[in-house]
Parts: structure tokens; C-alpha cells; sequence
DNA sequence: GCCGTTTTCGGCCCGACTGTTTTCAGTCG
């Protein structure tokens, strides 16, 4: 019986504040479970890990009762408390959470009346009429559930930033048609580039609310109102996106931004902070003994309560409230810092054991003029391993040399570094062999294949590519694709100390699937004192755009210029090459 | 059940919207 991830623990504490609700237990005990789940599911250590080394209290929300529990989960992979307190409960009940809008006192009563074991039992009973039989309910919630149940199939959890970002932008040039329209701004997720986003909030400055409202509902993408208040809607599209709405005059506005942006846990931090000095906060204001303070800005709400104004991206309740009262929030790497990139796939000739890029070294070296780069990186994928012979391989190699030799020498003002990407095999070797590596400025390694190797195995394959000295850069180090697959374990602490003492740098990949190095592990390689660098691994030039997003992971990440070896001069960044 | 520059006891974020109701409970963000 395996139950330990963190998504799993997550899961049973939430199972658990749904047994406690469902019994009418006392409301702070509930909510003490959810916060206990989202801390754990945040956590950037797994929970098992931490416990092993006997650390587990270093999870906020996790007391003394939760986690003896965890221990008895860790020790004999069950909870006997919790398997008693769910033993009157119906054990289908459980499931029909997933449903949006059933929560644990609905789950429970119709899991219990009608007897239900599952979300299909459900189905049957709704369109056979029987939920409108139960106390409570109605027509109108039976065929809600029905709708529910139908989206819950079709929608995936959640989206990518860069999915989302186009959707988001027709939203509000739609809003901002409307002559009530003052302001239409993107806010949660979205605002603080989450690399995934679960549905698009919007927040509209205008003083006739009604007016948006009903705008909105007619949006030509809209599928189906969920609803629609005096202030408040939330419609989804037809490709399956929610879009939430709110909307407050512009004396007001400040404090809009600031509650829809979030994140849910910055604002209960806040707002906790904020009561002990008798201040209640909400998206209208600052309430000051009764009396309503209205903003403007944002700036100006935080300013009311003693903070620095803090970026979106660092609000995630993971430090950054205390550091804006302490006046040491960073300063925050920028796009315009950035003035290279060094993962770019050009369409040369190299026969490689991966996807070849679309355009010349000369496309790609124009397009990063126009964005006005320093220096560029060709990293190329080294030459397929398996069907060349290694003496075919470092000709290849040689080819390319020569050709990036020639445009160095034509293109005297833009650095250009000759490098590869080299798979780092499943025995832990570079896929080429040292005589290739020897004629290159340098390298980026990365893992490509056998994902599924255990921890030891993936931490010591990436262990022997940072002990030699042909490479520069380590790619995409947990080697996930949201949505697709997820990252391999590897002992970070161990790779940390091995990047410091080899002198390696971590890459931020901006890929939009990969965005890795994430955010936490970001924060944590900073911490340690790794020095990183953002790439956009594009295989076509438009995808250098994509840079925007890979330094949207560094910001969330707490990144300043210092931490990022790409905002450097050319004259300082070549240093770190063979050159 | 958690937590502590007012508290180891007594608090715990705040408000909108909906359906089924005759004043509110449940859910959500």
C-alpha cells in the first residue's frame, strides 16, 4: 500500500475535512484539515522525505495531532482515526467531490439517501429523477449535477499559461469594447504566471457594474452563465475555459486587483496579519473600525497596512509578506535584463537523435538582434548515437564547427557560442564522445530517455554529467511536461552541491510544457547559491518570444539579475565557456 | 485542529451567488 506522495497526502486530509464537515464537526477543525492539505500539497520537500529525517514540522498547519497521524501513515500506510471516523460515513460520498459545486454536505446526504458507491451511481439516479425526491433539492439542482458531471469529463484540470494568455486577451478586448468599460485587467493565476492556470479572472474598473455583467454574459465564446450577480460572473467557453468576472467602480479598484489577483493563501495571510491591527480587508477596501477605506492602486492598499508593494508573482504566501514588512523583498530579474539566449535549435545538418530545429544560424542570429541580444548559443542536439559510428559523429561535429566559425568571423557584434545539447544516457555518459566535446565552446546535458529510473539512479546520472568539465549547463533538470509527465525524483541537495562544486548552471527551460526548472526549485537552487540561466529551447525563431516565460519562473522564484548568469555582459558571460 | 511582538486559551478571512427557501445553508474563490 503506497499513499505517500504529497498530492496523496493532500488528498486524505481533504477526504478528512469532508468527513468532518459531513458530521457537522466544528467549522475550525474543517478548515484546519484544508489548510493542512494545501500546505502539504505546496510543500516544496515531499512530506515522506521530511519525516524520514525527522523534520515533518517544518510544514506550516501540520500540529502535533496531524502529525502523529502522518507518522502512523508513514509507519503502517494507515490512519486508524481516520478510518474510524469515516466508518459511519458512506464511502461513495468521496468521490462525488470532484463534481463542481458538491461539496461534503451534499456529497453526503445523497450519498447516504440514495445509496450511492460512485459519480456513475449519481448519474443514473439524476436522470432517472430521484435527486429531486431528497430534501434540499430540486429540479433545477438535478439538472445542475447532470451539467457538472458532463464537464467534469470533458475538462482537463488545468491549462497552460501560454494556452490561457490568447483566450484571456479576446476576454478583454471584448470587455474593453463596452463604453462602461474603464479598465479590464488579467489577475490570478494568470497575473502571477502560474505555469498552469485552472481558469482566467478578470477584474473590471467601471461604475455601471450591471452593464459589464451583461455584456459579459454575451461574449459570442460563451457556453453556458454558472452566474451572474450585480457585481460577479462566471461563464465558460466553449473550449472548456472558466472565466471569472468582477467588477468595481475606480475609487475601488486598487483593492479589486489586489483580492482577485491572490493568491488565496497571500490573502488569508494578509488578512490575518492585518486583523491583529483591527483592520478587516476585502475587494472593496480596508475596513477601519467600521469605517470603509477605499484605494485606488494597489501600491496605495498595501502602503495603508505598512507593506512594500509586492509583485504578483511572489504572492503565494511563501515568505513575502513578511519580507515586504521587513523591506526585503527582492528586486526582481526583468525581460529586459536578459541578454542572451543559448538553447536555440538551428535546422543544420547534424543528423541528431532529436528534433531538428526549422530555421539557419543566420535567421536565428537575426532574430536575436532584433531583440537585441549580446550573444546566442547554438545547442543543437548532438548527432544520434545509436546508427553513426564515433568517428561519424566528430566529423559531423567538425562540419558544424566550421560553419559557426565562419559566421563568428562575419559577425563580429554578436557573441556566438558553438555548443550542443548532449543527451546524458541512462549509464550516466554524454551521448558523445570527449574528442566531439573537445571542439566545442562548451555544452548543455540533459536527459532525454529512461525517465522511469529510480531516485538514486536519476541523481547519479545527473551527478556524472556535472563532473565533466565539457559541460557548461545542465537543461530542463527535472525533465517534466505539465500536463504530460511528471518530473523524475532526483536528491536535489546532492545535485546542488555537486553544480557549486563543479561550478554548473541550472537551466530555467521556457518551453511552455516544460517551464523547468520550476518555480520552488528555483527558489531552493538560490538558496544553495546555484547560479542559473534562461533558455527558451526553441526550434523555431518565433519561440525565442518565449522567453517572457521562462523569466515569469525566475520571478516566482524569488530571482534577481545576480542569480541569472544570462543578464551578464558578453564580455563577462563568455568567462564561463571555453572560449 | 492550529497557533502565539497583546494570547498556551480563545481566537480562527471575507464576501458573493444560487437554489430552495420564507430567512438561510451550501459552495466557491
Amino acid at each position: 500500500m503506497k499513499f505517500t506522495s504529497n498530492k496523496d497526502i493532500a488528498k486524505l486530509l481533504r477526504s478528512m475535512s469532508a468527513a468532518y464537515a459531513a458530521k457537522g464537526e466544528d467549522y475550525f477543525k474543517i478548515i484546519a484539515y484544508d489548510k493542512a492539505a494545501d500546505s502539504v500539497q505546496h510543500a516544496t520537500s515531499e512530506a515522506k522525505d521530511l519525516w524520514d529525517d525527522g523534520k515533518l514540522d517544518t510544514i506550516p498547519g501540520l500540529g502535533k495531532n496531524i502529525q502523529s497521524y502522518l507518522d502512523e501513515l508513514f509507519r503502517t500506510g494507515k490512519v486508524k482515526h481516520f478510518q474510524e471516523i469515516k466508518k459511519n460515513l458512506p464511502e461513495g460520498m468521496f468521490e462525488l467531490l470532484d463534481i463542481p459545486g458538491m461539496g461534503p454536505k451534499s456529497a453526503y446526504k445523497l450519498a447516504k439517501l440514495l445509496k450511492l458507491r460512485s459519480i456513475e451511481d449519481l448519474k443514473s439516479k439524476a436522470k432517472a429523477g430521484k435527486i429531486r425526491t431528497i430534501e434540499g433539492f430540486g429540479e433545477k439542482s438535478e439538472k445542475d449535477i447532470l451539467v457538472s458531471i458532463a464537464r467534469l469529463k470533458k475538462r482537463s484540470n488545468r491549462y497552460l499559461l501560454t494556452d490561457a494568455f490568447p483566450v484571456a486577451q479576446r476576454v478583454l478586448e471584448y470587455l474593453r469594447s463596452q463604453k462602461e468599460c474603464e479598465r479590464a485587467e488579467p489577475l490570478g493565476s494568470l497575473r502571477r504566471m502560474v505555469a498552469t492556470v485552472g481558469d482566467i479572472d478578470i477584474a473590471v474598473s467601471s461604475n455601471n457594474p450591471q452593464k459589464i455583467i451583461d455584456h459579459f454574459k454575451k461574449f459570442r465564446e460563451t457556453q453556458k452563465i454558472l452566474e451572474a450577480g450585480s457585481r460577479t460572473s462566471s461563464i465558460v467557453l466553449k473550449n472548456g475555459m472558466q472565466v471569472d468576472l468582477m467588477v468595481q467602480p475606480p475609487e475601488a479598484f486598487g483593492a479589486l486587483l489586489q483580492h482577485f489577483t491572490g493568491s488565496k493563501n497571500h490573502n488569508i495571510h494578509l488578512r490575518e496579519t492585518a486583523l491583529k491591527k483591527g483592520l478587516s480587508l476585502s475587494e472593496y477596501g480596508i475596513r477601519v473600525k467600521g469605517k470603509l477605506q477605499k484605494f485606488r492602486t494597489e501600491a496605495e492598499f498595501y502602503k495603508f497596512l505598512n507593506l512594500d508593494w509586492i509583485e504578483p508573482e511572489l504572492r503565494e504566501d511563501s515568505g513575502e509578506i513578511e519580507a515586504a514588512i521587513n523591506h526585503k523583498l527582492p528586486k526582481l530579474v526583468s525581460i529586459e535584463d536578459i541578454k542572451g539566449d543559448i538553447h536555440l535549435h538551428s535546422n543544420f545538418p547534424i543528423e541528431p537523435s532529436h528534433d531538428l530545429g526549422a530555421n539557419t544560424f543566420k535567421d536565428i542570429i537575426t532574430k536575436a538582434k532584433n531583440l537585441n541580444y549580446e550573444y546566442i548559443g547554438f545547442s543543437d542536439h548532438s548527432p544520434s548515437y545509436s546508427n553513426h559510428t564515433k568517428k561519424q559523429v566528430v566529423d559531423l561535429i567538425k562540419k558544424r564547427k566550421e560553419k559557426i566559425e565562419q559566421l563568428k568571423s562575419s559577425h563580429k557584434n554578436i557573441g556566438i557560442l558553438n555548443l550542443l545539447e548532449v543527451d546524458i544516457l541512462a549509464n550516466g555518459e554524454l551521448s558523445i564522445p570527449e574528442e566531439g566535446l573537445k571542439l566545442l565552446d562548451g555544452s548543455i546535458a540533459g536527459v532525454h530517455s529512461s525517465h522511469h529510473q529510480d531516485k538514486r539512479k536519476m541523481t547519479q546520472r545527473i551527478l556524472n554529467a556535472c563532473k565533466s568539465t565539457y559541460v557548461n549547463v545542465v537543461a530542463h533538470p527535472t525533465g517534466r511536461l505539465l500536463s504530460e509527465r511528471e518530473s523524475y525524483e532526483v536528491d536535489w541537495p546532492a545535485v546542488f552541491d555537486a553544480c557549486i562544486i563543479n561550478k554548473k548552471i541550472l537551466e530555467i527551460n521556457a518551453w511552455p510544457n516544460r517551464l523547468d526548472l520550476p518555480d520552488v526549485l528555483v527558489r531552493d537552487a538560490i538558496r544553495a547559491g546555484i547560479k542559473l540561466i534562461i533558455n527558451t529551447d526553441s526550434h523555431e525563431i518565433s519561440q525565442m518570444d518565449n522567453m517572457r516565460f521562462g523569466v515569469a519562473v525566475a520571478r516566482r522564484g524569488w530571482a534577481t539579475k545576480d542569480d541569472i548568469v544570462n543578464t551578464l555582459s558578453w564580455v563577462e558571460f563568455r568567462k564561463l565557456f571555453r572560449l
